[in-house]
DNA sequence: TAGTGGTCTAGACCACTTC
DNA sequence: AAGTGGTCTAGACCACTAA
């Protein structure tokens, strides 16, 4: 038998998918369900704490347990690293995100800090660079208004990023067209990228800093951006609250036994 | 001031990460930390449950705590849907995935149920079919040995499919090559793909299907593969558990200025 | 059967929001 | 100040594992 709190649990879940409570509503607070024979309150305030986990309420200490919102994903496709965007238009790359995405843009949305480091070893491998090897960490934190919601640490090879704007450590996104921009002013055209992604529970850091729901997982993403000729020029590191963004990939279906030109 | 238990949480975690416990090892008992004076059985097991959330530890009745063993993740590329592994190769697709990851094969490590189901909305938009349409819809729950790892639902429009061995409900895959073996045979060759893949926490019914430990989040894949002309042949949906996978993706950066051919 | 983690209670107290 | 969710205790009991 499942235990008296999942089962009260299950119970609102329910009532909540069939509509009896409505995105903003308040959950009958601890204290009623308690009197009305529902347990003692630590297990009323363990139904709770599974429906916050699950995703479907969220609680605040002196206001009430509240229906949760579900803001619609944001889709993130390859489109959002059109080349257009950053090398001919004005707008900053993620402003133009922002603008194609219907969202509006408010100012110190994106706080970043630039430092010389020790490239952690999945960047040293990304690099192709010795162990311990110093690289530039360009770290941002990105806001949708007042909520966080990602973290983003691009790393770069000193000899490619020495002297330009990226390694300016000035708040806001790098100038005119971002990073790439800068990257291709300075002779590095980006060309192609792999983008690895896997979720994962926030650690504790990560839920403070990102201000997730206990229970909300994030999404790591590792972006490796590529020149034509193959070098590595940016690797970066995304830390996503997972309720938002989904991620959208295209692709033909590969035949090896037709055509070997495949990139590496 | 961070709660009690957070505080110990932290603190185990960080003896963790620092390699005073590894993998296998047990963590002191509820009852022994109690007695040591950490607080009381409630506080202790709150930090333990928080421990667990966070992918560090699993907890067994009748046994203890022990450290948990970080499986390398699975990396999922493009490259296993290449054709010549469904195509020409007497090996069913998902076996040759197997093959391919130097995990052994055993029976029985995928079961599946077809049935004819009026197409849920996502579905109907994703075939472009009418609302309440009917369409085939193929459940596997996938196994690695005894631990499942995840489910995947395809839905076929019935007149692609119907008549195939792909709508014969005999557990097992759909024979040589698999569901796009049978969609090859029968005339549509698939060409293209869009995935769309998102994180959240798993519901309690996922929970309990696969296994998971709790607060252990799943990903949703979204697939839909298309002809050479663009008629969608299949859509299929995934939950995965998060903790055994990655994606990953490579593509052209896009240049909407210079050419203008782009697949929708 | 002994020992583990998990549930549950009753009640005290704390941290926070709202008025 | 009143009322909310969150923490904590002390202790009973349950469910499960392993010898």
């Amino acid at each position: 038998m499942a235990p008296k709190w999942r089962e009260l649990a299950d119970r609102l879940a329910e009532e909540i998918r069939r509509g009896d409570y409505t995105p903003g509503d308040r959950l009958p607070h601890i204290r009623e369900l308690v009197e009305a024979g529902e347990g003692s309150k630590a297990t009323v305030h363990a139904a709770y704490r599974a429906l916050e986990a699950e995703g479907l309420v969220t609680s605040t200490r002196g206001h009430g347990t509240v229906v949760r919102q579900q803001v619609p994903l944001k889709r993130l496709g390859i489109a959002r690293y059109d080349k257009a965007k950053w090398r001919d238009g004005d707008e900053v790359a993620f402003i133009a995100d922002r603008v194609a995405s219907g969202r509006s843009y408010r100012r110190n949305e994106q706080t970043q800090t630039v430092s010389l480091v020790e490239a952690p070893p999945e960047v040293a491998t990304a690099h192709g660079l010795p162990a311990g090897a110093e690289v530039y960490a360009r770290a941002r934190l990105v806001k949708e208004g007042d909520q966080p919601t990602h973290t983003l640490t691009s790393y770069y090879r000193p000899e490619h990023v020495e002297g330009t704007r990226l390694v300016d450590p000035t708040p806001g996104p790098a100038g005119r067209g971002g990073g790439f921009r800068v990257l291709y002013d300075a002779g590095y055209e980006i060309d192609h990228m792999k983008e690895a992604l896997f979720a994962r529970a926030a650690t504790p850091d990560e839920a403070k800093l990102l201000q997730l729901p206990p229970g909300e997982p994030v999404v790591e993403l590792h972006r490796t951006t590529y020149t034509a000729s193959g070098t590595v020029v940016e690797f970066a590191i995304g830390v996503h609250a997972a309720s938002r963004f989904a991620w959208e990939y295209d692709f033909k279906v590969p035949d090896s036994a037709e055509n070997k030109e495949g990139r590496e």
